[in-house]
Parts: structure tokens; C-alpha cells; sequence
DNA sequence: TTCTGTGGGATTGTATGCAATTTTTGATCT
DNA sequence: AGATCAAAAATTGCATACAATCCCACAGAA
């Protein structure tokens, strides 16, 4: 499910195959924070012409992925420690209005799938499998943001995400994290089943706001391995 | 404040400056939903180029403002009433969480700032000034966001609101809704001094969720209309 | 040695030209 | 008259060329 773009031969419509070549590899850390974004380069590498980089590099920079500087360029947006604890903290909120919206809408089989996912958390929790454990999680929200049935809700949480999923993926690298995510995730998933919408909208605001402190701790324990 | 876009010698750094144009001619309604975006037109006005023109379409379109469809040129985006009460769920949401965080953070000058600017409001209310009234709201709202002091959750607020502010200049207009929206306001203000973070979350998630509803009334009445 | 100013190199911003795709128009057939 | 298909006109997408701006190195003076 992991695919890194392949470099040569990024076929189809030439823009959005850029873009989204692009993006996965700001993503998937392929491409750095702080990285360059070279147009002639990057025009070279996919064998196009830089007026469609240029359009590309400037969708990515509205997205907030990378960051465009007048007459400077663009490179990979790096995220202060400021900043990511205020988008962890909007998250939290999209995430509860997300949880809050399947308490009421989410149908007998979004749960049965919402249930099948945490229990394979739990799993891969157990065998201590943290890059399993990383794609269990994502679906176990993804399930959450489709059951809210809100299209724009569900863009915007999942823009939100791919910025901050680049520092996400270290967290559940930390110890105790992720047989503690799972129990969140239980109590979640009761107070959906239940219809307690107001429950299931501060758990899970509860659960997201925890990261966010998490996701402090390894950012500034980067910054501090960066800064030499 | 509300000064539109001076259609000749557009000055400035023609890229930005294009992008500014275009956003104040379609959130002042000079552009309406579903007018076509022809880029040749756009270049001849502003006297540039079809390049620039080409990336502030760009531009609008990852903000969310004008529609782009692959070899059928730009348009001005149009909201369906799902789409829009979806958005206003989020607004709720979001003006929720800068209301909770006004309460932990706010000074005595923004507190008194924002009492004085829903006085505005109340005396415009009872003036039957219904453009008034709707900048001082603004003005409300806008020192909120200020209030947060979290730079993110600004951007993101303002963002969403730009978007729907095009179908919430109507709403004001209903009979009631201003008295109404004042005492809303000074209930939100009492828990914000008060430091009630979940009163004043709840106080202000209630008072824009109202407003969906108001949007959505307004909407499918211009539906009606645009349906001849 | 350090600071400042100038010049060259590199990179971005804009203009224009050509290819590809879509839309419109008009002619022909039913 | 209405429908269908084809060709032309218009518009978008991409490539390339040129202009403007910025960065960096190097030289000269304090």
C-alpha cells in the first residue's frame, strides 16, 4: 500500500501524476523538510517542462506542503513546534466533530469494520509490529472520517493529516504508546456504538489532543538532534 | 474596509496582486457562483500574460473558490446546500475551539475589545442597520480569532469563512436573527470572561451551528430562484 | 582581518508559440 | 423538423525563450 513513486516513466495526465508523485514523497519522508525543490530538477526528473512543476510546487505550497519564497523557490515545508501542536490541536476538534457525526449516521457495518480495525491494532500492539500497527491506525480513522458522511469534513481532516503524518509516524514509536491508543480507541468505538455522540466527540478530542503532546516531545527532541 | 478591486492598472507584483483581485471580486460578488473564468479574458484585463493568470486559477481552486475542470477552463465555485451546512458544521467547530482557547488566553484589552465590538453590534441591531450590523459581527468574530492566538486555527477560520461568507451576507437580513445573534454573542462573552472553556466551546459551537441552519434556508431559496 | 560593494552566475517570473482537447456550428440524412 | 456526425473554431495544457531578481563570490578599502 506503501508505494514510493517510481521515478522514470510517471505516466498519465502529466499535472496531478506530478502532484501527486510529489506529495508522496514529501509524505513518505522521501523528500525532507527543509529539501529544495529545484524546478529545472525536478523538470529533468520527470521529463517535463517546468511550467507544469511550477503549478504543481504551487498547488503543494496552497496545500501547505511546501513553502514558496518570491523569487527564492520553493522547498519542503518545516513545521515548527508551534505550529504542529496548533494543527494537532484543530485536529483533535475535526477528528471529535468526526466521531460526533458517526455516533449518529455510522450504519452496522462501518461499525463491524471500525471494531475489525481496532482489534487488529490491538494485534499488531501486541507483536509489537509498529509499522503494522501504523496502518491499522490509519484505518481505523479513515473508517471514522468516512462513516461522518461529510465530504468536506473529510478532506479537510485528511489534508490536516498528510501534514502533520510525516512527525505522526515517530510517535507510535514511543513506548507504552500503542496499547494505550488502542484502549482510547475502545472507548471511542463504545460511545459510537452507543449513539453517545457528546462522549464520543471528547474521547476522541481527548485521544488526538494526547498526541499532539507526544508529537511535541519528538519534535523538539528532532530539533535538538537538527540543530548541531 | 470593504473597498473591491480596482479593475485598471492593477499594480504590484502582478502574480499576488492577481490572486488578491480575483478572491475580493468573487467574495464581494462580483463574480458569481458559475461564471466562467476564461484566462485569456483575465490576461487582456489585467493586462498580463495568460501564465500568472493560469497560477492564481490555480491558486483559488486549492483554496476552494473557483472549480477546475481538465480542458474546461475555471469557474466560480458553486456551493450545493450540502456542501455549505457541511461547512458551517466545521466553522461551528473550529470558532468553538477559538472561543475555548480565548477563554484560557485572552487579556483584559482583548476582552474589553470584543465586549465593545458586540455593543457595536447591538447598537446597530436596534438601529435595523443591517450592513452595519454585519461588519461589526465581523468584527466580533475577527477579534475571536485573534484571541486564540494560534496562527493555524486563524488561517484556517478565515479561510472557511471567506468561502461561505458570499451566502452569509444574506442570512443577516432575516427578520429577528440580528437581536437574536447579539444575545448570543454577550452569552459567549460572559463565559469567555468568566474563563468557562466548555461554555464558551458550547456557546459559540451553538451559535454558528444555528446560523448552518439560517444558510441552508437562504440557500434553497435562491436555489428556487436560480432554477428558472 | 573584517566589512562593504560590485559583478557574474544561477534561478525564478512572465511572455509567447504550438499541440491537444473540447465545443460549437453547419451540413446531410432520416 | 429533428437528429447525427464531421469539420472548424476556440480554449486549455505544455514547452521554450527571454527578462527580472536574487545569491554568492571576490576584490578592495578600512
Amino acid at each position: 500500500m506503501l508505494k514510493v513513486a517510481q521515478d522514470s516513466k510517471e505516466s498519465g495526465s502529466t499535472s496531478s501524476a506530478l502532484i501527486q508523485a510529489l506529495e508522496d514523497d514529501i509524505l513518505h519522508n522521501v523528500l525532507k523538510p527543509g529539501d529544495r525543490l529545484d524546478e529545472q530538477a525536478l523538470a529533468k526528473r520527470f521529463e517535463v517542462s517546468r511550467t507544469p512543476v511550477r503549478e504543481a510546487l504551487r498547488h503543494l505550497a496552497s496545500s501547505g506542503l511546501v513553502e514558496i519564497r518570491r523569487n527564492q523557490g520553493a522547498m519542503v515545508r518545516r513545521l515548527t513546534t508551534t505550529e504542529l501542536i496548533e494543527m494537532f490541536q484543530v485536529m483533535a476538534e475535526l477528528e471529535g466533530l468526526c466521531a460526533r457525526l458517526c455516533a449518529r449516521r455510522m450504519s452496522e457495518e462501518e461499525l463491524a469494520e471500525m471494531r475489525k480495525h481496532n482489534t487488529v491494532c490491538e494485534e499488531r500492539a501486541a507483536a509489537g509490529d509498529h509499522d503494522g500497527f501504523f496502518d491499522a491506525n490509519t484505518d481505523f480513522h479513515e473508517t471514522i472520517y468516512t462513516g461522518a458522511r461529510s465530504t468536506y469534513l473529510q478532506d479537510e481532516v485528511r489534508k490536516l493529516r498528510n501534514r502533520v503524518n510525516v512527525y505522526r509516524r515517530h510517535i507510535t514509536f514511543q513506548p507504552r504508546r500503542m496499547t494505550r491508543t488502542v484502549a482510547e480507541h475502545w472507548k471511542i468505538v463504545k460511545a459510537i456504538e452507543a449513539g453517545e455522540e457528546d462522549d464520543a466527540h471528547q474521547f476522541m478530542r481527548e485521544h488526538v489532543d494526547l498526541l499532539a503532546g507526544s508529537a511535541a516531545d519528538v519534535l523538539l527532541t528532532l530539533e535538538a538532534k537538527n540543530s548541531s
